[in-house]
DNA sequence: CCCTGATTCGC
DNA sequence: GCGAATCAGG
């Protein structure tokens, strides 16, 4: 297939919109995205920062989801500001008694993904993103998750093994699960190679989506 | 390893 | 003009 004006103006639309190339090329078939890159050139539209609007938005790399694949970052609350007044103790978490209660502190746990229940995925936002007012920190653990002692434990076994990677070396088969804590270099996410169609890898999924079980008071 | 865009160059 | 191959980088 060769460049349609109408291919042309949906390559034009997507790059404006801050597509990658590869997103691009999946989305038109039948070209790759080294095609893509190519026409961009061609068309003298690569700099992409042909933005007449004042709106300086880095946030076309948000959602992006309109045939089947979607998934934008999850745990943008990583970003926790210096905790200022975060007595965080334990900087060491090892030691696992085999019968140690556990207070069961997700540390940086993300509180986004605990939501997924009853098949459907939580409805995140439904126009505009949350976007944290950015002045106070969000240290209050709300979270009263509920997760049994194995399933923890095992969490714990497989965190062990994680990669370890960084926020840009996050892919779509990345786990992203945060580990540790954000204010100190003890951070990083799991990066384990994560379930298909899912943001985190196996054993996290288990414990961000949750079948519902435990909600025996209203059923439909 | 996975993914980005940029460039080159034969067709 | 086109795009695979290759390069440079995160």
């Amino acid at each position: 297939m060769s460049w349609t004006d109408e291919r042309v103006e949906l390559l034009k639309k997507m790059w404006a919109e801050g597509k990658s190339a590869s997103q691009i090329a999946k989305e038109l078939g039948s070209v790759t995205r080294n095609a893509v890159i190519g026409k961009v050139h061609r068309l003298g539209l690569s700099s992409r920062g042909g933005e007449t609007e004042g709106a300086a938005s880095p946030a076309a790399a948000a959602p992006a989801a309109s045939t089947a694949s979607a998934e934008a970052a999850p745990p943008p609350e990583a970003v926790v500001p210096q905790a200022a007044s975060a007595p965080a103790a334990e900087p060491e978490p090892e030691d696992d008694a085999p019968e140690a209660p556990e207070p069961v502190a997700p540390r940086a746990a993300p509180a986004a993904p605990a939501a997924a229940q009853g098949g459907v995925v939580a409805p995140l936002v439904p126009g505009r993103r949350p976007i944290v007012p950015a002045g106070q920190p969000l240290p209050p653990q709300p979270s009263a998750n509920e997760i049994s002692p194995e399933a923890l434990a095992t969490v714990r076994e497989v965190e062990k093994t994680a990669r370890k990677l960084s926020l840009m070396e996050l892919t779509e088969r990345t786990c992203k699960w945060p580990i540790g804590d954000p204010a100190t270099d003890e951070f990083w996410f799991c990066g384990l190679p994560s379930v298909a169609g899912k943001p985190y890898c196996e054993a996290h999924v288990s414990v961000a989506f949750q079948p519902m079980q435990a909600r025996r008071d209203r059923r439909r």
